[in-house]
DNA sequence: CTTAATCATAGTTAAAGCCTATCAATTAAT
DNA sequence: ATTAATTGATAGGCTTTAACTATGATTAAG
């Protein structure tokens, strides 16, 4: 195999038709780069160079082997200058994942600092539910998620970026909109509107009910947070609400959201990435800037 | 300074996603590939590769740097396969170097078989006088000379191709025209017509002349052979033709182109070569065409 | 729970690259 | 003409490094 600096003496030769100037050139003594060319040609098995005592030129071969070399040597620059580049961390494409009942809410929030803290990272935002997103994070298509942070991520490393509350979505007229004080307790027999199965919101949610003594309304699920939103506005019944997506478009007139009362039924948002990530600084300037952002309105 | 080995096995890497396949594909053991890798990426100071027990994958300035790398070793590619096609020592560009008082009577004669027997090499032809070929030579803007071999060119390396005789060109009216048997003390008292200054033929006739007790013309010079041809065609002198020259066009109604008797003048032509020039081959080649082609010619 | 797979580590060896010192050949100058 | 300087090649030794084998650690799968 050719190597790089053997085409570095050529070209130098080149330059200087002198072998002391040449090796000073590269910062190797004479020697060197004499032995080393002769071993070049040696290993091409034509020779490269005519030596006379006064006089140093190029063979014919030589002369197109220089130039054949210094497209290597450009070549083997513009790879170095390329990760001269890449050097900071701060730099490049980062595709981000997030699921549906959370992504249109949360965007908005976050997206206006991320690229204010990190204005060379073009961000590439990837909407899926939670099982594709860590399937594409497991093969490299996303690098980063945010999402719930369930059990099965365990096998990935999370940060903890903020606690979502759940608040109760009524109809204006329910009875329970009006109530002073509401905890889960208050749920006992209600049929709650439920997204469709995928949704890691629907499980969540309904975690809760079910223990709250709750029931699935089964008549009918929401394929997204907006028609489920709708469901509830036209009277259909109520539903659990990330807090995020309740207070962003609030549909005032129609819909009542309930804070819950301590304990507070929540879903808790995690930054997750594949251990061994390579730019962990950007993902801790991004923990930061979510975290910062978040902490404003989550109160 | 990055290496083109290493160059390799991050593409390995790329192509197998697995260290173990790719090693092998290098043919390299596993901990071979994988300590140089490491220690690429030390070098460049970025994570190419994100290291899985299950999965291996690039990072995304790995994914970069390995479009780079594979421009690197594609232009080193170019480079083997440009060294192997210059490996055949009979092709490639060859710039010869004649004098212009042999060039258009000679070059007809050897053309034909030089580039029969050596169907690869491009010989680009130049004419000029002794001395500017000479620098040339030095310079390396030409490969081989084809001229009359003087003592000033033993710092050369020289190989005789033939003797060139001298003959007597006069107008058909001359006395010398008629002669049954010529010689060179015939010219005593002549006037001879010579070439411009700088032409070795001139100086070599002249020598001829000289001792044979002839003078030159001093009243005028030809800048060629066909000018002097023409002088001695239209009556106004005699003069001595390299025998290629005569032989070639033969002007033959106006004039005589005598033949010396022994000692008959000659010019010794002799295909001369910078020593250690790189493509001796292809020099004996040109040495054998030539011979072989003058042997028909020069009886 | 064990087995297989996979990448990293450790320790060793062989080769390659580089250096200094010196030689040989040529040119330039006293 | 002899000496000095230039220049590329050679010799011998040192250091680095790229390669190997053997082994360890961790994880996925049977």
């Amino acid at each position: 195999m050719i190597k790089l600096r053997d085409l570095e003496y050529l070209t130098a030769i080149d330059k200087h038709k002198h072998f002391g100037k040449a090796a000073q050139s590269c910062f190797v003594s004479q020697p060197t780069l004499s032995g080393q060319l002769m071993k070049l040609e040696e290993q091409l098995g034509l020779q490269l160079v005519e030596r006379h005592r006064r006089n140093v030129m190029l063979t014919p071969a030589g002369d197109q082997l220089v130039e054949e070399a210094r497209k290597v040597l450009q070549a083997a620059g513009q790879f170095e200058s390329c990760a001269k580049a890449l050097l900071d961390p701060f730099a490049g494409d980062l595709h981000l994942g997030l699921i549906p009942t959370l992504a249109p809410y949360l965007l908005p929030h976050i997206m206006a600092d991320l690229n204010t803290t990190l204005p060379n990272i073009n961000f590439f935002l990837h909407e899926n539910q939670t099982k594709v997103l860590l399937q594409q994070l497991d093969e490299g298509k996303l690098d980063v998620l945010i999402l719930p942070y369930l059990v099965e991520m365990e096998k990935f490393e999370s940060y903890q970026l903020f606690d979502e509350p759940l608040m109760l979505a009524t109809p204006k007229s329910h009875r329970l909109a009006n109530k002073k004080s509401l905890s889960l307790a208050d749920l006992q027999d209600e049929k709650i509107l439920t997204l469709a199965d995928g949704h890691c919101l629907k499980d969540q949610a309904m975690g809760y009910c079910f223990s709250a003594g709750a029931k699935e309304d089964i008549s009918f699920q929401a394929t997204s947070l907006e028609t489920l939103r709708h469901m509830v506005a036209s009277g259909m019944g109520i539903t659990l609400l990330p807090a995020l997506a309740a207070q962003g478009n609030l549909a005032s007139d129609t819909i009542h959201y309930g804070k819950f009362q301590a304990p507070v039924p929540i879903r808790g948002i995690s930054l997750v990435i594949r251990p061994n990530y390579s730019r962990m600084q950007c993902v801790r300037a991004i923990v930061a800037s979510v975290r910062k952002s978040l902490s404003d309105i989550i109160s």
